[in-house]
DNA sequence: ATAACACTTCGGTGAGCGCCGAATCGTCCG
DNA sequence: CGGACGATTCGGCGCTCACCGAAGTGTTAT
């Protein structure tokens, strides 16, 4: 809306969005919100160490992101626990992570290549399942007819009856209503993966049954023996999105962990 | 996916969150961004003009947004022309905008007010409509049970119905398809409006029978005659979102364009 | 051909900002 | 009560980058 100012001075408010993305334009604090996309509440001493600068620094970042509403603080003591601000955040992050461009990174000790090889295989994203076992469950729902694509997904009437006989109560009982189907743009695999009220609800139903499970304090998703009977069972699922891939030796590991920014 | 190179060293790939970002982390390449947010092809010269820079300036940022996949270009003789990459960024910028913070900007003479009064009154999001009007009708749709709001908001059978009614063929028909409904949050307003496949068939609808009618070379739009009696009949659209607020005299007008970035 | 025009390239300038370390504050533990 | 600890404040350093103007390139108009 316009308003007059006392002086008869004319204002007007615009959305400063080149404010938001400076907050995301620093690589330090984009790392910070891409391990909050994990759905969980991290100290700013973790994440400090996480994103590899001094404590200082994370402190500096922490009040931008927070005074510009991207994170949700909470201090207990001495400690200060940051969290994504809320769904619409999470959203948002992953769908300008689909769109960014590719960096290349070095892999610096055994650990963070298997911990990435596990957050290609299957990860939450915020509340629905990622990773190549969410790129696969969205393709082969299409591929079988239960999704359809037409500007993004769209649940078909098999797809309705097929969440129905999963016992998923909520798609195609009411006929007032219809699922909500969102697709987000995986960033491992740059394909699509399900999202929205289905992707929920079906990450919710694995969780529940058991052929999921959450590793604490990661984004990493294992698949229990009962989920890959189920996910071959019910979807027909191939192999290789169900077990995890094997380890693979590395020819130097454990190199120390240089200071920030080399390249 | 993790890669060895010649000398042993791994390397992986990670989206560039930050590079991105940074590219709409200035003013003016977001106020480029946002310009085009009403899906027009616009020159580098208008855009230099528009934002306020010289015309060097512009093409070091279309060249940076360009390169970056935010924009495509075209060039015919000595013009180039530009739009935005396509639905997916305009999507990612709308949902953007929507969370960015406000900033108080100065109304420097009375076409702008009444420009800035146009667009809030109704104008194109990309290939739906936004403002107050695009406002009115997803609220009105959902006190009408046209829509429900369930994890975004939903087409019900009866605005499948509704829709079928009004001509639009898209949603119903099929009973394997379903109408693909997108919200949008308003920056204008802070409140959604109706954007996926059913606002774009909504629009485009309006736009045919001359409900309303698209400016030239901007984002704004007009209710017709036709438009209001339509909109009041069919959805009950209150008066003041269907007539365009009258023109306010502006106390100080036509101060002169001061040099960019004065505050 | 010549001029006007749209855009581009390049050098130089100034401001903004991300970083750290040292000192400090407040909390928890022994 | 004293020491360890997590987080914060502040000063200072160095780099990045948005900006402009002047000169240059290629296209269209006269």
């Amino acid at each position: 809306m316009i308003r007059w100012d006392a002086d008869h001075e004319s204002t007007a408010e615009t959305p400063d969005l080149a404010a938001l993305a400076a907050l995301l334009a620093d690589r330090t604090r984009a790392a910070i919100c891409i391990a909050l996309l994990d759905g969980g509440t991290w100290t700013a001493g973790e994440l400090a160490e996480y994103a590899g600068v001094a404590p200082s620094t994370a402190t500096e970042h922490l009040n931008l992101l927070v005074a510009g509403g991207l994170l949700a603080e909470e201090r207990q003591g001495r400690r200060r626990y940051v969290r994504l601000a809320g769904p619409d955040t999470a959203e948002t992050l992953e769908n300008l992570a689909g769109l960014a461009p590719y960096r290349q990174v070095r892999i610096r000790s055994l650990a963070e290549a298997n911990h990435r090889r596990a957050l290609h295989h299957a990860r939450t994203c915020y509340d629905h399942i990622a990773g190549a076992l969410g790129v696969a469950l969205a393709e082969t729902m299409l591929e079988r007819g239960l999704l359809v694509r037409e500007y993004g997904l769209e649940l078909t009437t098999a797809g309705a009856a097929w969440l129905a006989d999963l016992g998923i109560p909520h798609a195609g009982q009411s006929p007032a209503h219809r699922a909500h189907v969102r697709t987000c743009l995986d960033w491992t695999s740059r394909r699509q993966h399900l999202s929205g009220a289905v992707g929920a609800a079906l990450y919710r139903h694995a969780l529940e049954h058991r052929w999921i499970i959450k590793a604490p304090a990661s984004r990493i998703l294992a698949v229990t023996e009962v989920g890959r009977a189920a996910f071959r069972e019910r979807l027909g699922l191939p192999d290789e999105v169900l077990t995890p891939t094997p380890a693979t030796p590395l020819s130097r590991d454990r190199t120390e962990v240089s200071p920030r920014r080399p390249g």
